[in-house]
Order: structure tokens, then sequence, then C-alpha cells
DNA sequence: TGAAATATGTCAACATTACTGACGTAAAGG
DNA sequence: CCTTTACGTCAGTAATGTTGACATATTTCA
């Protein structure tokens, strides 16, 4: 089923190597396409094995990371980071506080809240992890010019949807000064930031 | 429970913002840390409102995509691409099949092998979605110098890791000429490249 | 003070994407 | 002829996400 009659379509099969010359306005730029989607699969692959040794996954990873980065932000805030619902959160994040990797306390100003701050192997955690992913990028910048890391972090942050990267900006301490103009981003901007990341 | 007696840890909760001002060699690199994370978010939301009414996901897109770029390839290459399981692959393949989004048919020199092509209407989706993230990458070079393109490739490439960087160039035709050294990657680079994307 | 809004927790059901393990089939190749 | 290769498939499981509904405590506001 699902078969067509067996042809060899020569020019197609033989032509393996994409040729993306098209340099027009509009052309669709096929190798940052792909570029995006195996840089980042390598990358977050760096911290799979010692997450899973712990019987964590990469849910728990961005918890532990955003909490250790930002000791005592309130569930609300990390949920308006991860963009997950707050039942997505709280599977991972209770299986953190249980094994002591982050703990948590009510605010004093609004007995509400809960402020959120890693423990001390909660923190050692999230430091062998931010060195293994930082090691590939000192690794990445080594290779390449001395202008290339302001200009991996303006390009990244340029890739953020215009509506968030001044708060993105603030959070990871980046100074987006190579930005010259505002342009609106691609189609779904505006409605709504569901990432529906399943990864 | 896991609960702390109520403290606020002023200093903590008010250093809201992030200070890694360390520039010393092997210092943790979080602000890329996590524009990674931001950024990736971003550009593979572009095509899920648009892929989500058709009933497909992200790991059609992905098919669908290196079908469209690569036609003809085999189920193997498929594989070696994605870094999936056979089983994951055949799952939306068959959908992507049954839809007549994806055409099969049978190598002329191997039977065994299947080679695959897009359909008129699979060209026509993964044109419209390479489209939309095209017009994000697009708005990003507007909006920084004229060499920004060339580094975001070369940083992006450099980001694989090393073992797979030469294919990867190939294979998205990409001349990776401002790369000067090769530097081994992350901790777990040639133990395998299962990515367990689940995403 | 009392009602409404806010911050959080929780239960249930479900979708998507991935995995492992096992087994089957057809074709290629020594 | 026998083994390997390329692919298909069934069964079970795990991780991460969703929606919807409801509960509880606390703050805010009229």
């Amino acid at each position: 089923m699902n078969e067509i009659s067996p042809r060899e379509n020569t020019a197609a099969v033989l032509s393996r190597r994409p040729c993306s010359l098209d340099l027009s306005a509009d052309a669709p730029q096929y190798d940052l396409i792909e570029l995006m989607f195996f840089a980042y699969r390598d990358f977050v692959s760096d911290a799979d094995h010692l997450l899973a040794s712990l019987g964590f996954g990469r849910a728990h990873h961005r918890v532990l990371h955003f909490v250790s980065r930002r000791p005592g932000l309130t569930i609300a805030e990390l949920l308006d980071i991860l963009k997950i619902t707050k039942q997505s959160l709280n599977r991972v994040l209770k299986e953190l506080l249980d094994q002591r990797y982050v703990e948590a306390c009510r605010g004093m100003r609004d007995r509400r809240q809960r402020h959120l701050f890693p423990s001390e192997q909660g923190r050692a955690l999230a430091a062998d992890i931010a060195a293994m992913q930082s090691k590939r990028f000192a690794n990445v910048f080594a290779a390449l010019s001395e202008s290339a890391r302001p200009q991996a972090i303006a390009f990244l942050l340029a890739m953020v949807n215009s509506n968030e990267q001044a708060k993105i900006a603030a959070m990871t301490g980046v100074v987006p000064t190579l930005t010259r103009r505002s342009i609106p981003d691609g189609i779904h901007q505006r409605e709504s930031n569901s990432a529906k990341f399943h990864g």
C-alpha cells in the first residue's frame, strides 16, 4: 500500500545535495532552518545522560536551571518563563521538591506565593549541567572569530518573538546593543506563546 | 509539605536580575544557554498552528521537510538524519503517506529500499512552512549587520557535534569556511547520537 | 465586612513523540 | 543456500505536554 510503481526518478534521486542558491529576498532559507534543528538537538543532548542517571528529564532540568539562576522566583514567574501549564510544571516541580533539589517557602508579603530556591545539591546539579553546556560554547567560540560570541548573542536574541525580547534580554543579562530596528515576527507572534514544547 | 518556614531571603529575592559577569575561561555561559532555549522555542512555534490545523505535529513536519528537500531519499537515510527509531518514523510517515503528502516507490537497483517523494500538496505545505520560518530569519538579519547571516551559519554549524559537522554541512549546502580548528565536543559526543528529542 | 480576584494545588482524561523488544518479509549477496 | 540487509509491524512503556474542572488560602477592593 501507499506504493507507486517502481521508478527511479533518476534526476531527483541523484540530486541528493540540496541547491539553495536562490539569493532573492524571500527565498526559503533551508540552510538556517536545518542548522537550527541540528544545533539545538546536539546542544540539549549534552545534559541527557547525567539527568537520566538521576531519574530526571529535560523538564526537570529547565525548572532547576531557572530556579538556580533566579533564586526566590515564584510559581507564576516560572510559568511565564517556561510557557507551560501549571499542571505540567507541578508534576516535575513536585519531584524536585520531594528529592530535595528545590526548596520552597511562602512569601512574607504575600503568603499565597511560593518562592523557590535551589538546595545545595540542586545548585550543584544545575552548575554541573551548565558547565557541560558552557564547554560546548567555549569550544564553538574557540573555533570561530572573536566577534562570534556577541554576534551569536545578538542573533539568538533577535530570533525571539519581538514582544518578548526586552524581557528575555533583561532575564539573561544580555545587552541588546546590536539590534538596529524592530521588525514584526512571524505570523503567530501576538496570538499566543503556547509553545507546545514536547521536549 | 515541602515547605520551609516563611522567610523572605530578601537578598536572593531582590536580585532577580542575574549577574553573570564572570569572564574567566570556563565560566558558565548562562546567557547563551538561555537564549538557545528561547530562540528555538519561538522558532519552532512558527509552524505549529498551520500543522495543527491539518492534524499534524512537529514530527510530521520534520519528515515532510527532509523528504521535500531531498526527494528520493530512503528510509535508512531519513532515519540517519532524524536520529529516531524506525518505529517512531513509521507512525508519522504512514500518516503522511495515507493522506498523500508523501509518496513512496521501490528502488530499481535495490527493490528493498523505498524512495520517498513529496506529493504536490506535500511540496506546497513544506514550502508554506519554510516560508514562515524564512520570514523570521529575514526579519532577524534585517535588524542586524550584514555579516550576521554567515556568522549565524558558522555558529550553528559549530554547535553541531564535530563528528557530524561535515555531513550536516554537506546536507544543508553550507560551506564551513569560518571554522578554524577542530575541537572535541561536550562529554557525550561519541557515545551516541540518541537525541531523545521529545519535540 | 463581604465579595471578587489572585496564587496555587490537584484530579482526571487524553495527545504526541519518543523508547525497547520481538518478530516477520522480501530482496540482495556471498 | 544461507546470511545479511532494508523495511514493516505489534505490544508495552515513558516523558512531556494539553484541557477542564474544582478546591483552598489569601489578598484586594468596593
